[in-house]
DNA sequence: AATTCATATTGACAAAATTTGATTTGATGT
DNA sequence: ACATCAAATCAAATTTTGTCAATATGAATT
C-alpha cells in the first residue's frame, strides 16, 4: 500500500505538464501520427518523443507502429483507470474518523 | 484556450507527488489538523506547509482556521472538478478527424 | 507587551523533470 | 548493400520541484 502512491503518482504525471495536456487534447480528435503532432506543437522531435514515452508508460496513451510511423491514441481503458483512481483519491472514506486533536 | 492547459496542469500537480497522495489518503478519513498530519507523515513542518499550499491552491483541499490551528479536508467540489476535467481530457471528442498523413 | 505556540515564508541546496542537439536504431526504397 | 526517413536514445544545459533549517507572522495566553 505504501508504494502504490508512487505508482499512482506516475499515472497523474501524465496530466501535470502543459505540453502533455496539449498532446492529449489533440489526441481527443482521434488517432494521430507523430508527424502530425509535431506540426501542431511547439516541440522538437526528441521532445515529442520524450513526452509520448511518459504518456504511453502512464497507460493513458496507446501507440501503434506502421512502417516507420508511429500512431498514438488515447487508451480507453487507461483513461478510465486514471479517472477511477482520481475518484477514489478524492472521495471520503466510508470509515469516518473523529479528530479531537489540538485544544 | 492556450493557457487553460496551464491551469489544468496545476490541478493535476496536486496528484503527481507521492507525499501529496499520502496526505489526500489521510484526509479521506475526514478533516484533519496540520498537527495530526505532521505526526503521520515523514515530513518536517515547513515541508507539510509547502505541500498543503499546493493542495489548497489546486482546489482539491480546503483549509479552515481555528485559532492557531489549521484544519484541512478534501473539497467535494474541488475533487469533482478534477474528476470532470480528467474525464474530458481522456474522452474522445465528438468531432472525429480523419488523419491521412504520412504514406 | 511579552511569551508561547502553530503555521507560513524564505533562502540555500539537492534532486528530478524538461529542453536541445547530436547520434543511433530500425524500417523502407533504390 | 546503400541511402533515406521517422522515431528513440543519449548527453549536456537549463528549469522546476522538493527538502531542510532559519526566520517571520499571527493568534492566544500571561
Amino acid at each position: 500500500m505504501a508504494t502504490s502512491h508512487e505508482e499512482h503518482a506516475k499515472v497523474f504525471k501524465a496530466f501535470c505538464d502543459e505540453k502533455r495536456l496539449k498532446i492529449l487534447d489533440l489526441l481527443r480528435g482521434g488517432e494521430k501520427c507523430a508527424c502530425v503532432l509535431l506540426e501542431q506543437l511547439d516541440l522538437g522531435q526528441s521532445g515529442l518523443s520524450y513526452h509520448m514515452k511518459i504518456l504511453v508508460e502512464s497507460g493513458v496513451v496507446e501507440s501503434r507502429q506502421e512502417g516507420k510511423w508511429t500512431h498514438y491514441k488515447i487508451s480507453e481503458t487507461g483513461g478510465a483507470y486514471a479517472v477511477s483512481l482520481l475518484k477514489n483519491l478524492t472521495t471520503p472514506n466510508a470509515v469516518r474518523e473523529e479528530n479531537i486533536c489540538c485544544r
